[in-house]
RNA sequence: GGCCCGUUCGUCUAGGGGUUAGGACGUCAGAUUUUCAUUCUGAAAACAGGGGUUCGAUUCCCCUACGGGCUGCCA
């Protein structure tokens, strides 16, 4: 067993980020304390010109609430290997650039992105399907391979802009085994010789991740599949910094999909077909447009998570339903799948209904309170206690209850106009008012005890109780659904059903 | 286009040379709760196609098809 594991979440801060990333910390943090290892995030924010503002914030925040914090790293407590923002590392990078040049493994280029742009089209119209800077056509750029020594001391010393590229061996086999997808083979004359370092003075992804890989000794680089054509690259670098033998092993992951059709789930998705894509709500800095976050859509964090780790690995049991610290200790990365896994957001609110019938009446209670307070609702806690264990077979979410329970605490305002279409002729109006009076001598009103008058009144008056007894039902909650009635009636006591059936039986026969 | 990765019910997936190909979501049907939006039971539903290898292939190999990713001084 390795020892000493230590893996990063990397994301940039263009923006909120989105469950495909969370995932992918997700994975990172099981695996870490699977192998009682060291979970990193670092924010790597080497384009500046994607930078977005409060992005950062929003990464911290989101694993916060997602239960998966970060042992070391931005926004939880460095460590001994910072910073851990790449632009505070920036100084770090160019000696590694340097190295690569000394030992000619990289050269300056000093072609404008203009020239580059006619290059390309130029192997375009000569019928190049993918033009790239490699192995060919760097010998007919601007750059210190082409120019003499002087003329490159003359541009470096005069300022002009350049940038630093890996100079790609011709034709070599470069290949690594993958922990989720076993051997890749890559042909090196498929690579271009890919910028390290930028004429801004930052270096690209390429570089930066792995020098600081390599700086905080990264064991294992858990990421997205869409990093899986650059890998060889990144293994290239480590075997001409030889940094080889501490290389971390890769595992990349399969992508999440989007619901309908195919592609990768983007950030667009989620409005379009109506869920979230992001954990917590964010608001664009730049353009003030929303998206929703599963937090504010009522979301347990736990579920969120559990539908996240279920999405593209599987424990090999039945099991569905995991609290973090099983998934710590059922999770491996040998049983990450290798193909993409669409998003099922039905599924979801499955997950999420199966967290809310795990919490207990006053945890309901406790989570329904702040919006039952908003709408001046003054009630007995034990009596929302028993709302809440009715309620909580019913619904997905806690912010469903009001809507299905709004007649604990306040009488309809409305009928169900089907029910009333279907279900009120003169025999249910002699039902209601004969089970009216019957109610109010009961000297106790349990559920048993109503629902053996209810039957009572039935036979009595020779109606099947299935034509009765959701009008009986709308009379009181409004709606023609919900948790069992005999319950509903016990719980809102004499004086209040009395109260209700009186104006049902004066107000529904004007209605519709 | 090129390179890379992938392909088991509609979806997430288990399995793996000989299985009634298992589970979950969703769908549908019955039951029960003499209502329902719960619960229970059940059903329909899959190995992309073609070649090999093999006594036998869904499983191993090859090809094709399809899907996806990448192809920036983005990450």
């Amino acid at each position: 067993m390795e020892k000493n594991v230590r893996v990063r979440f990397a994301p940039s801060p263009t923006g909120p980020l989105h469950m495909g990333g969370v995932r992918t910390a997700l994975y990172n943090y099981l695996f870490a304390k699977k192998m009682g290892g060291t979970f990193i995030l670092r924010i790597e924010d080497t384009d500046q010109t994607r930078f977005v503002a409060k992005a950062e914030e929003y990464i911290i925040e989101a694993l916060k609430w997602c239960g998966i914090p970060a042992a070391e790293g931005v926004g939880f407590g460095e460590g001994a290997y910072g910073p851990y923002r790449q632009s505070e590392r920036k100084h770090m990078y160019k000696q590694f650039a340097d190295i690569l040049i000394e030992k000619e493994h990289a050269y300056y280029a000093f072609d404008t992105p203009e020239e580059l742009e006619q290059m390309r089209e130029n192997l375009k119209k000569a019928g190049v399907a993918a033009p790239q800077y490699n192995a060919i056509t760097r010998h007919s750029m601007k750059n210190s391979l082409t120019l003499s020594a002087q003329e490159v001391q003359h541009k470096l010393e005069s300022g002009e802009p350049y940038v630093i590229r890996l100079k790609v061996p011709r034709n070599e086999e470069i290949k690594f085994n993958d922990i989720i997808r076993g051997w890749v083979v890559v042909q090196s004359s498929n690579i271009d010789d890919k910028v390290l370092y930028k004429s801004d003075g930052m270096p690209t992804y390429h570089l930066a991740n792995v020098v600081d890989d390599y700086l905080m000794k990264i064991t294992h680089v858990i990421r997205g599949e869409e990093w899986l054509p650059s890998a060889p690259l990144h293994v290239l670098l480590y075997r001409f910094l030889e940094w080889e033998e501490v290389m971390p092993r890769f595992a990349h992951l399969p992508l999440i999909l989007r619901p309908d059709g195919n592609g990768k789930l983007s950030k667009r998705d989620g409005d379009r077909l109506g869920f979230p894509v992001f954990p917590l709500n964010w608001t664009d800095p730049e353009t003030g447009e929303n998206s929703t976050g599963y937090k504010e859509r009522g979301y347990y964090p736990q579920a969120f998570l559990n539908m996240l780790a279920l999405l593209g690995w599987n424990p090999g049991t039945n099991q569905e339903i995991f609290s973090l610290e099983e998934l710590v200790s059922a999770f491996s990365l040998e049983r990450v799948s290798k193909s993409g896994a669409k998003f099922d957001p039905e599924k979801t609110k499955w997950f999420n209904q199966q967290y809310l019938r795990r919490q207990t009446p006053p945890q309901l209670a406790q989570a329904w309170m702040p919006e039952l307070i908003e709408k001046g609702i003054n009630a007995d806690s034990v009596f929302i206690e028993k709302v809440c264990s009715l309620l909580q077979e019913k619904a997905h979410f806690i912010n469903e209850f009001w809507s299905l329970g709004f007649y604990f605490f306040t009488a309809p305002a409305e009928y169900d106009k089907e029910v009333i279409k279907k279900r009120w002729n003169e025999k249910a109006v002699l039902f209601l008012e004969t089970f009216h009076n019957h109610f109010l001598t009961l000297s106790e009103s349990s559920s048993a005890e109503i629902e053996a008058t209810f039957k009572t009144i039935c036979e009595q008056l020779q109606i099947k109780p299935g034509e009765v007894m959701q009008l009986l039902r709308v009379a009181i909650t409004g709606l023609g659904g919900g948790p069992a009635l005999f319950e509903i009636i016990s719980l809102l006591g004499k004086q209040e059903v009395s109260n209700r059936l009186k104006m049902a039986l004066d107000k529904i026969p004007s209605y519709a």
